[in-house]
DNA sequence: CCCGCGGCTGATTCTTGAATCAGTAGGGGT
DNA sequence: ACCCCTACTGATTCAAGAATCAGCCGCGGG
């Protein structure tokens, strides 16, 4: 009992106190989520993890749906965030691409717990997030689809190649190789063995993907992943 | 009580029947699972689905969870052997990918449910299954982990491959386009999408993985990818 | 004919855990 | 001084649904 808050603010004003509560308890569902998952774990758990009131947790979200809800978006608008900035920061498709790796992987290594939930609870259940799943899947690979339609408009796809199908590809292979990492496959305690797998995602991914030179127009930068491919 | 007696057959009704029955629940099981998910549904959902008394689910398995393990193995099982067929009917690294490609859309186009509940379901998950996922996940991609180490002898990997992380992407790969359809994201009722995701993704997967020409010390026969690639 | 046995039934029981709610604390406005 | 509003608490309530169990039905054998 005896609730104990020095901070609190005007009538009418969110408390930044509240909002910190708010996040401890979003963070410690992450941990849950991401150790016993969405329908393993209860809300005292989190409110434990948390170290709050079992029903704190029910003042600050709806119910346990919303919980899981919110972590999947912040999660995931930061994710697509950075993705966007990626494919903005470089203008040639290899560097794009090798920007998404490196988005994925710096986020596994940031924080392995949050790419758990949204790699193994969120992104596959039909249930879990209604809608929402369905709309942020399609939003990634609607993003890379685009990329991939201007890489191709521009000569730089393998002929025939569906840049839809492309999308998935990458998004395959990369989720993939984080699952290796995240279910214990993959050695995550080693800096180099991530760093390894994203360089060979990625390289694998472009050589297979990137049009032979014979076909390039290249009116883009004299890319220097030619020679790269070479060696 | 538990009439747990495996030895026990009915005077003209047969066991036989009674493995019927058995069959029968299974079946609605992936149906259910597939449509409203492991969490989603109840065991009177699976025993409506398989027009059977609420209580005969209990009666052939011990409970819900068990229920699930071996609609999974059933399932799992019989995709490993198909893989491993695949693996041994050809001698050649790209033939064997897209025979494993093969297996995975065929296997999608017979029973879409199935996958869509092996896909979705039981791969990810931490609390389903229990250790029997990880054990799983482990014997396919230790299977094609050995060909492609194999393979790697003999010069046929780009160098500086990691075999495991090639399996991984490989089924990455399959994964994520397997469930473009499932999802609905692609369009699962066109035969010819399947065919075109198909080709396309052993077609990626080959050229990016296999090493290239100048590298190749070839004792096997040469590959008609080569020309594919030029074109 | 009747006894028992095994496949089978489905209402009943029991457990689990989500969600509620009556109430405390304390601060700031009036 | 009072009031009221927001943050907070955790025992209590309640529904869902997993698992049980008391018993039926039809047959074959004694």
């Amino acid at each position: 009992m005896t609730a104990q808050n020095p901070a609190a603010d005007g009538p009418g004003g969110e408390s930044a106190a509240g909002q910190d509560r708010k996040a401890t308890i979003l963070r410690a569902a992450i941990d849950v989520f991401a150790t016993k998952g969405y329908h393993g774990c209860r809300i005292a758990d989190v409110a434990r993890e948390a170290k709050v009131a079992y029903g704190l947790v029910y003042h600050y979200f709806k119910n346990k749906d919303e919980l899981l809800q919110s972590v999947f978006r912040v999660g995931w608008d930061f994710f697509v965030g950075r993705v966007k900035e990626a494919i903005a920061a470089n203008g040639e498709l290899e560097s794009r691409i090798r920007g998404i790796c490196d988005v994925c992987f710096e986020a596994y290594r940031k924080d392995p717990r949050a790419v758990r939930v949204l790699v193994l609870q969120v992104a596959r259940s039909p249930a879990i997030g209604g809608r929402s799943r369905q709309t942020a899947f399609e939003e990634i690979i609607g993003l890379c689809t685009a990329m991939f339609t201007e890489a191709r408009a521009a000569g730089q796809l393998r002929a025939g190649m569906d840049p839809t199908l492309a999308a998935l590809l990458l998004f395959g292979a990369l989720e993939m190789g984080l699952t290796a990492f995240v279910v214990g496959l993959s050695d995550a305690s080693d800096p180099a063995a991530l760093e390894r797998a994203k360089a060979q995602i990625a390289d694998s991914f472009l050589n297979g993907m990137l049009a032979p030179e014979a076909e390039w127009k290249s009116e883009r930068s004299a890319t220097r992943s030619r020679a790269a491919r070479r060696s």
